[in-house]
DNA sequence: TCTGGGGTCCTAGGACCC
DNA sequence: TCTGGGGTCCTAGGACCC
């Protein structure tokens, strides 16, 4: 059963990348401003209050977002200085309760069910957090209240810009009744045009229409959840820790042929990002997926689950070569403008290396004579980058540098852990 | 002049096993 | 002689979140 009160807390910073810029820079406080993008290509990664007031989004293209609000300032990011001040917001986090869940650079839960005694009611924290936040760090955060997690988050939304919002055990159906079904999480978009379809825009339509109804048009799994959530029952706990199931890198390319020495050179790009930080935290996948995308957007992904995990780079590399032909032989003849390579399927890559080597040589097995060589070159290779930067070696010229790619800090910002 | 990069979870069909 | 039912794994695609 629930805790009874409004013990479950969620944090989220506003606007966060553009408030730090506003931060940082005086001169852009008050203005409209999107981090990243550009008039000349590019997506906003952050928008400003004062550019949303306009309608730029997150995720805009850059030309359409100048078209939009023609003042708007466009700043490139600090990406390590949000590394750094979402960090120290966590820190402010965990001096209220041990019980945190991040879920992103500049969000959390929190379980404040043993902190009340110290610090008084949901109410006091989540104002007590707001003014530490905001005098330490410097930033503007939004705090909702609640008996679930789902309904914490919602509270959230609603307090946004800068602000509270306690939904008190007994009023839940009073605070959401009126509430858009976009707020509820899993309702993007598309969903949210199924469900007006049906006549449905609030949640408290939502949860008057039997969800056989709504099983029906969203699929059991979310139509479920959507009637639960409608009715308020969540059981969902605050995670203070959860491993990662997938590992990825992926990158955008200007529209271009899909030319051999070209996709294998990002794909091994890819490759090593990703292996290496399987390798870093001693972890391996058995199952290797492959995105392509097409000019129009179509996209198409190819995976193969192998007997034995791989982390080695040169493995990875191969079985992303082959999987990315396969996708680009069946829509040939076309341009592509992003490769991805992910890794799922993880486990301890240390039982891997202990395994015998009973079967004929095969260099995707890392038991094998060419596994065993392939995990050497990679163990040396990790060596060098840890004592002399990531760029110090190197399986391929890469010819990725520059041409577009975003900076490595700002990947990093986005990656789980492993 | 078309849109980043990191993830999670769900669905449906087919293969395969008992 | 030509057929049940349940379960698991794999693949491809899609919606969604930050």
């Amino acid at each position: 059963m629930p805790v009874s009160g409004a013990t479950i807390l969620h944090a989220d910073l506003d606007a966060f990348y553009a408030s730090v810029e506003q931060l940082l820079d005086p001169a852009l406080r008050g203005r409209p401003i999107a981090v990243g993008g550009g008039p000349r290509g590019g997506v906003v990664l952050a928008a400003s209050y004062e550019a949303k007031a306009h309608g730029v989004q997150g995720g805009m293209p850059g030309w359409r977002a100048s078209r939009l609000c023609p003042e708007l300032v466009f700043v490139r990011g600090h990406f390590r200085e949000y590394q750094r001040l979402g960090d120290a917001v966590m820190a402010v986090l965990a001096d209220v309760t041990p019980t945190v869940e991040r879920i992103s650079i500049d969000e959390a839960f929190l379980d404040v069910s043993g902190a009340t005694h110290l610090f008084g009611p949901p109410a006091a924290i989540g104002a007590r957090i707001r003014e530490r936040v905001r005098a330490d760090v410097g930033l503007p955060i939004s705090v909702g209240a609640a008996r679930t997690k789902h309904l914490a988050k919602i509270a959230s939304q609603v307090a946004k810009p800068d602000g509270l919002v306690v939904v008190a055990p007994g009023v839940e159906r009073a605070f959401l009744d009126p509430l858009p079904v976009g707020l509820i999480w899993g309702v993007g978009p598309v969903n949210e045009q199924r469900l007006a379809d049906l006549g449905i825009r609030t949640i408290g339509e939502l949860a008057r229409t039997p969800s056989s109804a709504v099983e029906h048009i969203l699929g059991h799994a979310v139509g479920h959840k959507l009637s639960a959530m409608a009715q308020d029952e969540d059981p969902r706990r605050v995670v203070t820790a959860r491993r990662a199931r997938s590992v990825g890198a992926q990158s955008a390319l200007s529209r271009r042929r899909p030319e051999l020495e070209g996709v294998r050179a990002v794909l091994a790009h890819l490759s090593d990002r990703v292996s290496r930080r399987l390798r870093a935290k001693g972890r391996a996948g058995r199952t290797v997926t492959v995105a392509v995308r097409f000019a129009g957007m179509r996209r198409a992904t190819r995976s193969l689950t192998l007997p034995v995990p791989v982390a080695a780079t040169l493995t990875l590399t191969e079985i992303a070569e082959r999987l990315a032909w396969s996708a680009i032989k069946d829509a040939a003849p076309c341009e592509i403008t992003l490769l991805g390579v992910s890794v799922s399927n993880l486990g301890d890559q240390r039982a891997v290396q202990l395994e015998l080597d009973l079967e004929p040589p095969d260099p995707w097995r890392p038991g094998s004579a060419q596994g065993a060589a392939r995990s050497a070159v990679d163990e040396s290779m990790d060596q060098i980058r840890t004592r002399f930067g990531g760029d110090a070696v190197g399986y391929l010229p890469v010819v990725l540098r520059g041409g577009g790619a975003v900076p490595d800090e700002f990947r990093e910002l986005a990656e789980h852990d492993l």
